[in-house]
DNA sequence: CTACTGTGCGACATCAGTGTCGCATATTGA
DNA sequence: TCAATATGCGACACTGATGTCGCACAGTAG
């Protein structure tokens, strides 16, 4: 579907996807991971790995581009343009707590994206939430004083460090949504009800 | 005074500290970085380097305990034990925005602690945190249902995420501490009046 | 069952980064 | 001013990671 060589027998599609996965998720937990690494994470020979992909730059390349596209999708299938802002922010939430480690790769370190990835002005994440919060922001239900690219960071963030929670066995993956969605819409102050 | 060589000279002194800053700040945003990188970011020379460290290990791991050290110390000068719960808080986000580079690079990759740096069960910054959260818990101001140590990570997620807009030149370092620290009282809903 | 595709294995060459060294020069302190 | 300290420079050796290669075997599809 979303491969560039779609005439790739599903065997090669599945070793090529799974040497993408790894990749990310080694490389978003250490930056100087080797090949070897990523290999014995992905459950193949270090040779597989260079009959996929030239060298390591265009593995790590290759790796950006997935994990933008996956990011994408997961975002996309949110849904935020539908219903109340309150409500599509938090599938908007869960949405980026799904793809958390593509997304400790992509900006765990803001290298990765600036040698390997989509350049500065296109915004990986698509300018929906950018509209999302702006409605939202048009509707009283965020903060109007906020920038809407500063929302966006601490979304981010706030998944960002959920995730590390989640990695590090002090949250449920279960829990950890609800967590997340409550200090985003609360901060840590308590809400006078 | 916290070198372990306090019988440097001066001169010594302050070529060690631009190196270690310089390193702290250089993998702070590329964690590949070579020491060529790192002497070129302190200006010396990269032989330089290796008559204070005897290797890349060695700098690394002074890096990690002088970036330790600067961050418990701005955390302590904050003095967060004192005043209201409020007060305290927003001093010590401007505590952390102080050492920005130094977080950035103990915390944007967690290989390095892990590595280099203080095992887990020792914080890394000290206890005197948690102590505030709690404080503020018990005294109604922060929410009782949220994890303490949830709470110590949302702050410097968004430390860090404010740290990174003024890297990009987003927002001011004025600003900056005022907008962290509405973000993590109020989260981005629109509080009601 | 067979042919084709895919992969593991390990040896080998290359290369970037690191570590070492000695000499000349710059800097500093008495 | 001078001696001691500090540093730049660049050459060189070493090391770990990468990239290449060919062969044998595993897996898959017809």
């Amino acid at each position: 579907m979303d491969s560039p060589r779609t005439t790739e027998t599903g065997t090669r599609n599945r070793t090529r996807r799974a040497i993408l996965r790894a990749a990310a998720s080694v490389l978003a937990r250490q930056r100087t991971a080797t090949l070897a690494d990523i290999a014995r994470a992905a459950e193949v020979n270090r040779s597989t790995v260079h009959r996929y992909f030239a060298d390591r730059d265009d593995l790590i390349r290759a790796a950006v581009d997935d994990s933008v596209e996956a990011i994408g999708r997961s975002v996309e299938e949110a849904g935020i343009h539908e219903g109340p802002a309150a409500e599509a922010m938090r599938r908007l939430v869960l949405a980026h707590l799904n793809v958390g480690d593509r997304l400790m790769f992509l900006f765990g370190d803001r290298h990765t994206m600036r040698r390997y990835g989509v350049v500065e002005p296109e915004k990986p994440p698509p300018d929906p939430m950018i509209d999302l919060i702006e409605r939202g922001q048009a509707d009283g239900v965020f903060d109007p004083d906020l920038d809407p690219q500063w929302i966006q960071h601490v979304l981010w963030s706030l998944v960002y460090a959920g995730i590390e929670e989640v990695d590090r066995g002090r949250m449920s993956r279960h829990s950890v949504a609800a967590t997340v969605v409550r200090t985003l819409e609360n901060g840590i102050r308590t809400r006078p009800r």
